[in-house]
DNA sequence: GTTGACATTATGTGCATACATAATCACAAT
DNA sequence: ATTGTGATTATGTATGCACATAATGTCAAC
């Protein structure tokens, strides 16, 4: 036997993750009960719970109680990305970071945003343009409403100062968020400010976040073509 | 007091994102150690400990050895999606799904294909291009490279049957990948497979995938115009 | 003042035990 | 066949305890 090994959780889901990949227990198959695993490693029923557990977040088992723990058939691939704010992406790639706020307004949003953020008929919210430059060059334009009600300090800050994606991420906790990604031609508005042709291809994300049920902000970014996004499997 | 609640580590672990998110404790502060709060809760300290744990793998708290915890404070957002099959994508909204191989050759690919994929010089790689249509409408136009070395099994597969796509997702196991995404003007070449204008504005995502040290696929999708990709923060 | 040895401390983990909970099965009643 | 009921069982969780490990602080030696 090489039961002889350590038996740390991380060894244990190892040892497990190990069966998985080599398909000793196959997709859709059960697999044995955390009592049996754990006689059969040699360690408490509490360190197989705990790397099972982990195995289970990770998507790579479900696990039943009374009906066992099956290997996942896969049908999703999850894919996750770690956003940073925008003079962080701009000084990674060694480049001199800057942005200008174009046009700063409360004022009453067309229905469709006024939806979206949950917003009453006639509340105004504050709508800001603005650019972000890398070495001087446009890199991203953004059109950002910001919703007053949940977040009344922001009309006392000094965006020429901090970049109001800076201030929110630093000063705003959230509880949830929505995230879009999709190509888009470039109006004539945007290319304008991002300095290239109208109709050029771009990608656009629009953000949604929430602290508990009140919108905190709804923003699109058009990002300058070429612009990559890196996501993680 | 209203220490009498329950104390399961999710009620723990509600209680004190409660503090982090009122701002009782801020972010970059010092909040009290386990045993303090595992007194102050009325519970075990392994309670709170699985609490922060989780909270700490959700990037809402730091943990150090003999420094303590700290709220983190935030520098990023981590957004995450599951990506579905193809054919999930286009049935979830309804639509009948089908596919087609345009091309398929076991042939050597150029050089920066090789040495993403990691082949010696001269190896041979399967190359797939198809199309995948909802309603008969195209959707995607996939391209993809498929290292035979890892997965011979793949040339015995009838992809005209099953898609690439769905065989891989069911028989392969991934230990990594990698997922870039894209707005691109589509080529002469997608343009004829979409059946969209040459030049249109659509989203492309690029994905590399390992199995320990060795590539499995290295696959590009070219989406219709107006796709989006949906994630939650 | 710098270095290094050692104590201290907060988190990290493993284990035995007990009980909670959800799903399933077996079997009887209808 | 269907429904209901209770036993069974695998996972889920709480706890006390012990020890491991990583950072930090202290203090003496140089």
């Amino acid at each position: 036997m090489s039961n002889t090994r350590t038996h740390t959780w991380q060894d244990i889901h190892e040892r497990i993750r190990g069966n998985i990949l080599n398909r000793t227990w196959s997709p859709g198959e059960l697999i044995p009960g955390e009592a049996e695993l754990a006689e059969k490693f040699g360690c408490a029923r509490t360190t197989v719970n705990r790397a099972m557990r982990e195995l289970a977040t990770a998507g790579v088992i479900d696990r039943k109680r009374r009906a066992g723990t099956r290997v996942t058939v896969q049908r999703t691939r999850r894919v996750t990305a770690e956003i940073p704010i925008i003079r962080t992406q701009v000084e990674a790639q060694g480049l001199e970071y800057s942005f200008c706020v174009q046009t700063k307004k409360l004022l009453v949003p067309n229905t469709t945003i006024t939806q979206i953020m949950r917003l009453r008929a006639q509340q105004k919210a504050l709508h800001i343009q603005s650019l972000h430059l890398a070495n001087g060059v446009p890199f991203i334009h953004e059109d950002r409403w910001i919703n007053t009600h949940t977040i009344p300090e922001v009309l006392k800050v000094d965006f020429n100062q901090t970049s109001v994606n800076e201030w929110l991420v630093e000063n705003v906790p959230l509880t949830k968020g929505e995230f879009v990604i999709e190509a888009v031609a470039s109006s004539k508005r945007v290319a304008a400010a991002l300095e290239i042709s109208c109709g050029d291809s771009i990608l656009s994300s629009e953000r949604a976040t929430w602290l508990d049920d009140r919108s905190v902000t709804l923003v699109t970014l058009y990002y300058a073509p070429g612009h990559q996004m890196v996501f993680t499997i």
